[in-house]
DNA sequence: GTCGATGTTATCAA
DNA sequence: TTTGATAACATCGA
């Protein structure tokens, strides 16, 4: 489910709420979701503070004072959820912080795919899933942006959604960045122009700023830590409007598939490659 | 009831 | 080097 903006803006509900709050307990209701030792988690959490939370592409890194920090990944489904003891336990809720305020940060994910895992602060930029990420979309400079995606032959929306080459983008903001720079999702990215790769770096600035702004897209179940829906779904261009007409000129969007994953154009404005 | 799809990513085969 | 298929899982809509 969630890309950059929607983590951008979870980091941002947490940072609010969690920030100088004490851990006095966890339960592990689905042990499965947490990567590393289950047992560590509970057994190291409990008494310590949370100091600081920060986004690494798609990655949650919450800071814990002792040297430990604790790293999410929502992957299709996650939520991190700011609640009342008292609140209703939903369905799908894997793993509850209870903090010493009595409040509770509860993890919840339908389709499980997400994970929570322990590691220690010191060590963070060598851990496998950081060390990997390629560079922030909304950092990257546009020439060092477009040098990099003009090394590979891939075709460049898959390219783009690589977190080892850019860190952040999945499957929404890969679309609308490509439809507002007017780039083919199959076009290999060493043939793409220049001038279209510096409309592409600027298009994804653009994009996901605006869909922070937004705080971020609900599609089907993204939530921020309130609760809270986004609301840039009523702003896609061409993501989940296959039918409708293009904004730009007209011509009804289409669903094609690339990379396995559904894809949406529109054939006009997005020129399909020649090869 | 069945099938295919869903915002992610890891892995394997070709 | 790149790709496609597959798998993890629950839910929804056709």
């Amino acid at each position: 489910m969630p890309e950059l903006p929607e983590v951008e803006c979870v980091v941002r509900g947490l940072r609010r709420r969690i920030i100088g709050r004490t851990i006095q307990r966890v339960t592990i209701h689905l042990s499965r979701i947490v990567r590393g030792s289950p047992l560590d988690l509970a057994e190291h959490l409990p008494g310590r503070t949370f100091r600081d939370v920060r986004r690494r592409g798609k990655l949650i890194i919450i800071g814990l004072d002792g040297g430990l920090s604790l790293l999410v990944h929502l992957r299709m489904t996650g939520q991190l959820l700011w609640l009342a003891p008292e609140a209703r336990l939903e369905k799908h809720t894997h793993l509850i912080f209870h903090l010493t305020s009595g409040r509770h940060l509860r993890y919840r994910d339908q389709r499980q795919f997400g994970w929570l895992q322990l590691a220690e602060s010191e060590y963070l930029d060598r851990h496998p899933q950081i060390a990997q990420l390629g560079p922030e979309p909304l950092e990257i400079g546009r020439d060092a942006f477009v040098r990099r995606l003009k090394n590979h032959r891939r075709q460049i929306k898959p390219l783009l959604m690589d977190q080892i080459v850019l860190a952040g983008l999945g499957n929404i903001y890969a679309d609308e960045s490509l439809f507002q720079a007017r780039i083919h999702p199959l076009q290999r990215a060493s043939r793409v122009s220049t001038v279209k790769l510096n409309r592409l770096h600027t298009a994804i600035q653009d994009v996901l700023c605006k869909a922070i702004d937004c705080s971020g897209s609900t599609v089907r179940q993204f939530r921020g830590t309130d609760g809270e829906i986004g609301e840039f779904q009523n702003h896609f261009r061409v993501y989940d409007r296959q039918g409708q007409p293009c904004l730009r000129c007209g011509r009804p969007i289409i669903k094609i598939r690339v990379g396995g994953r559904g894809t949406h154009i529109c054939v006009r404005c997005q020129r399909a490659p020649k090869n």
